[in-house]
DNA sequence: AACACGTGGGA
DNA sequence: TTCCCAAGTGT
């Protein structure tokens, strides 16, 4: 007597069970997805990797401007190699988090000089690359070269979450579990894969949102674990929401904003005013120099760093 | 692993 | 007003 037929190494997963989600999220991307700058044909890997850097933990409408602005004043990586990494620093504006800017000329310098100028395809050149971490080596990788590969941001690990693991939010840090998921997702075809990972993400950053999530809309809502569990809230530890008022980022917030605005280098007393109490102020200055937004010249002047 | 790192808009 | 959140990375 032989027994049953039953596969030893295939074990079924939530991820078999979720291979249903494809045509419908990827149909909907393509009725739905938001007409983005940096999705355009025209945009190119430079224009994908600029809009990813800008879009680390900062919305999609108050990076538009400043991608525009800048995609016009450096349009290839070695532009903006070329220019005083300040100059990026004074570009980046309001969006936050300047150090991003600093890295994104850092990589323009290093696509210029390791790679001939052109955005490298390979994910691990790209993860090479300073300000380019996981996430984003994979979504320029996806986006820009129409490769296969799982990418994870906050909106997809919040859609698989809902979706797949039925649970209103994942856990505060990315888990092997998440990233194993995600890869047991990915379509095997290149070009589906890469269409998922764009509509996923967009899936998430429209309808199934952190706050106020859309089910009416979402096209997986009669497969949606959560739902399906009766949107039970969330459990376990809340997470922790950053305090910023009286922090060091904020007084280094505010002595940016003073040397963005400054034609000329600024005087130490004038970079005393934004902040009353001086021993913070003097360590948020100092780590402002030590992170190399901000360059220290004799006579007690500062300015954006020159190079 | 836990923290630092900006900013502004919406509920 | 206060709180939460937004396509993460580096240490």
């Amino acid at each position: 007597m032989t027994a049953p037929t039953k596969p030893t190494h295939s074990i079924p997963s939530a991820a078999s069970a979720a291979a249903g989600l494809h045509a419908p999220v990827i149909d909907w991307f393509e009725e739905n997805a938001r007409d983005l700058p940096w999705r355009r044909a025209d945009a190119g890997p430079w224009g994908v990797m600029v809009s990813e850097f800008m879009l680390q933990q900062t919305p999609v409408n108050r990076v538009l401007p400043v991608y525009e602005q800048w995609l016009a004043r450096w349009p290839r990586p070695a532009d903006l190699a070329a220019e005083a990494p300040g100059e990026a620093v004074r570009a980046w504006g309001r969006l936050g988090y300047p150090r991003r800017a600093l890295r994104l000329h850092g990589a323009a310098v290093a696509i210029t000089e390791r790679h001939g100028g052109d955005v490298p395809m390979e994910h691990a050149q790209l993860l090479a690359l300073p300000g380019i971490g996981e996430y984003t080596a994979a979504a320029v990788a996806s986006f820009a070269y129409g490769q296969r590969h799982a990418v994870l941001d906050t909106n997809v690990r919040r859609v698989f979450a809902r979706a797949v693991t039925g649970v209103q939010y994942p856990p505060n840090a990315t888990t092997a579990a998440e990233r194993r998921l995600a890869r047991e997702l990915l379509p095997e075809d290149e070009r589906t894969a890469s269409r998922w990972a764009a509509a996923s993400m967009e899936l998430g950053a429209l309808i199934c949102t952190a706050k106020n999530e859309n089910c009416a809309r979402c096209p997986i809502s009669a497969l949606c674990a959560w739902r399906l569990a009766g949107k039970p809230a969330h459990e376990g530890p809340p997470r922790r929401g950053q305090t910023y008022a009286g922090t060091d980022r904020q007084v280094r917030g505010r002595l940016l904003a003073v040397l963005r605005e400054a034609v000329a280098p600024v005087p130490q007393a004038v970079l005393d005013r934004v902040w009353d109490e001086p021993v913070q102020r003097a360590r948020a200055l100092d780590g402002l120099v030590a992170d190399g937004l901000v360059e220290p010249m004799a006579g007690g002047l500062y300015r954006l760093p020159l190079g």
